[in-house]
RNA sequence: CGGGGUGUGGCGCAGUUGGCUAGCGCGCCGCGUUUGGGACGCGGAGGUCGAAGGUUCAAGUCCUUUCACCCCGACCA
C-alpha cells in the first residue's frame, strides 16, 4: 500500500473530545473514527488489525474444535422472555426497537439464548454431543456511559463461543482445554507475560467465572496478583476467594487491569430454565451443559495500543501490526524513488504487507508518522546509502537502525 | 442516572467589562525553492461561533431551553 493513496492520512494534534490514550491514538493515526461517544469505525488501517486479532483467535478455536458460524443481530423478544432476562430490570443494556407490524425485537448484546434455541435443534442425543460453535460479532449494549475508548463502548466486535455438553465431567475438561488456547492467544497478541486468568463474580448461575486480565494502566479492574505462582484475584471476589482457596493475601500485589476475556460455566442451568434436553445412552432425557467463552476484539486492539505505546506512539506486536514493514523514502531524487520503487516491489512479490511513504514530505515527517502508525520495521532509502546498494532498518522498538543487503532485509522481513 | 467540565473552518486553539469586515497555528489548493526527525516564500479556498428562543441600537460574548462530547461516581454475562 502507498501512503499517498491510503484512504486515511495522520493529524498532527490528538483529538481534544478524547481522552483515553487508546483512543487518542488510534484516531491521530487513522486507525479508527468516532461516529459518536462509544461508537467506532474501523478505517482501512484498523480493520487490518481487527483481522488480524480475529484470525489469531479463529486458528485457537478451531485447534479445540470450535465451529464458527455467524448469528443475528436481531433477536426475538419472545426468545429472551423465555429466561425473563427481555426486561429492563433484569437487563439494562438492552437496546430494543420495532418491526413494522409493531412486535418488539432486541438489538443483540449476547447470544447465550440463541444459541441455546438452535441447540434445542440440533442436540438431540448423547451423539450430538460435545458441540462448540464461536461467532465474531457485533454487539450492541446501551451503556449508560461509554468510556476508555475503544475499551469500553456500546458497539464493538467480541468474539464468543459456546460449548455444549453431555456431562460436568465433559465440561469441565473442555473449559481447561479454553483456558489454554486463550492463554495461548495472548502469548500470540504480544500480551501474554501479563495476562493472569482470575477468579471473578460468576453472577447469577456459579459462583466463581474466570476472567481474562491484562494488567493495564487504562483497565477498570483491580487484580491482586502473585506473579511467581501465577495468582491473581480480582478485587470484587478477594475476601471470598482468600477464604475458599487459602490465598495469603500479604502475597498479593495490587494492580489495575483490563478484562481481555471472560469464560463462564453455566452448567445445566440455562438448559433447564429453557427447558432444552437430550437423549442420553440409557434413553433418560437431560439437560445440556453450557459454558461460553467471550473475547472482547476491538477492546483486545485498545489494550494492546494502549498498553505497548511510547511517547512517540503505537507499538504493534508483529502479529497484529497492519503491515510488517513501512519504507521511508527521503528526498525525491530519481535515484531514490527508483531504488524505493524496486525495493516496494520486491517485499510485495515476497508477499511482504508493505506500506510505502511515497509522499512528498520531509523526513521528520515521514520518520514521525512511522512511528506513530507502529508499523514493526522501518526501511529507510536516502541518497546517504543509496551507493552502497544496502538499505536502512530499523525496528519501531529499538534506536538503532541496522545496515542491510536487500537479501539479508528480506530475510529478516519474510520469516 | 447523580456530580463536574467543554462546544468558535477538517484538527488544535485565541477572542478583554457585549461594539465595527470573527482571528492564529496545523492541514487543504496553486506556483517556486527545499529534503536524515513535523522547512520556507508568494498567492488562494474554507466558519450562519453546537442548536432554538430571548434581552439589546448592537450578541461568539448576557439570559432561558436544548443537543453533543469528556471526566468522576453508580452500572458492567
Amino acid at each position: 500500500m502507498k501512503l499517498s493513496k491510503l484512504f486515511t492520512k495522520t493529524i498532527k494534534n490528538p483529538p481534544a473530545d478524547e481522552t483515553a490514550k487508546n483512543a487518542k491514538l488510534l484516531i491521530q493515526a487513522g486507525y479508527i473514527h468516532k461516529e459518536m461517544a462509544g461508537v467506532y469505525a474501523y478505517l482501512p488501517l484498523g480493520l487490518r488489525v481487527v483481522e488480524k486479532i480475529k484470525n489469531i483467535v479463529r486458528e485457537e478455536m478451531n485447534a479445540i474444535d470450535g465451529q464458527e458460524l455467524i448469528m443475528t443481530n436481531l433477536q426475538p423478544k419472545d426468545l429472551w422472555e423465555t429466561t425473563s432476562r427481555w426486561d429492563d430490570e433484569v437487563v439494562d443494556v438492552w437496546f430494543k426497537t420495532k418491526l413494522k407490524d409493531d412486535s418488539e425485537v432486541g438489538l443483540a448484546w449476547s447470544h447465550e439464548e440463541p444459541i441455546m434455541r438452535m441447540a434445542e435443534k440440533y442436540i438431540s442425543s448423547y451423539k450430538d454431543l460435545p458441540a462448540s460453535v464461536y461467532q465474531f460479532q457485533t454487539k450492541l449494549r446501551n451503556e449508560l456511559r461509554a468510556k476508555s475508548g475503544i475499551m469500553r463502548g456500546r458497539e464493538f466486535l467480541m468474539k464468543d463461543m459456546y460449548s455444549m455438553h453431555a456431562s460436568a465431567e465433559d465440561l469441565d475438561e473442555y473449559y481447561e482445554k479454553v483456558k489454554v488456547a486463550y492463554q495461548k492467544i495472548y502469548q500470540r497478541l504480544g500480551i501474554g507475560d501479563d495476562t493472569y486468568v482470575t477468579f471473578a463474580s460468576g453472577g447469577a448461575f456459579t459462583k466463581f467465572s474466570h476472567e481474562f486480565q491484562t494488567i493495564c494502566e487504562a483497565g477498570e479492574d483491580v487484580l491482586y496478583v502473585n506473579r511467581e505462582q501465577n495468582i491473581a484475584v480480582n478485587e470484587e471476589v478477594l475476601e471470598e476467594a482468600i477464604k475458599e482457596f487459602g490465598i495469603k493475601r500479604d502475597q498479593l500485589e495490587k494492580v489495575k487491569s483490563a478484562e481481555v476475556g471472560n469464560i463462564f460455566n453455566f452448567g445445566a442451568d440455562k438448559s433447564e430454565t429453557m427447558d432444552i434436553s437430550f437423549t442420553d445412552q440409557d434413553g433418560s432425557s437431560k439437560p445440556i451443559h453450557l459454558a461460553s467463552y467471550g473475547i472482547g476484539i476491538t477492546r483486545v486492539m485498545g489494550v494492546l495500543a494502549e498498553k505497548l505505546a511510547d511517547e512517540k506512539g503505537i507499538v504493534w506486536p508483529e502479529n497484529v501490526a497492519p503491515y510488517r514493514v513501512v519504507i521511508c523514502a527521503l528526498g525525491d531524487e530519481p535515484e531514490v524513488t527508483k531504488q524505493a520503487d524496486e525495493l516496494y516491489d520486491k517485499l510485495v512479490s515476497s508477499k511482504v504487507e508493505v506500506l510505502y511513504d511515497d509522499r512528498d514530505l520531509r523526513p521528520g515527517q515521514k520518520f514521525s508518522d512511522a512511528d506513530l502508525l507502529g508499523i514493526p520495521y522501518r526501511l529507510v532509502v536516502s541518497k546517504k546509502n543509496l551507493d552502497s546498494g544496502k538499505i536502512e532498518i530499523k525496528k519501531r522498538t529499538e534506536t538503532e537502525p541496522k545496515i542491510l543487503d536487500i537479501d539479508d532485509i528480506l530475510e529478516v522481513l519474510v520469516a
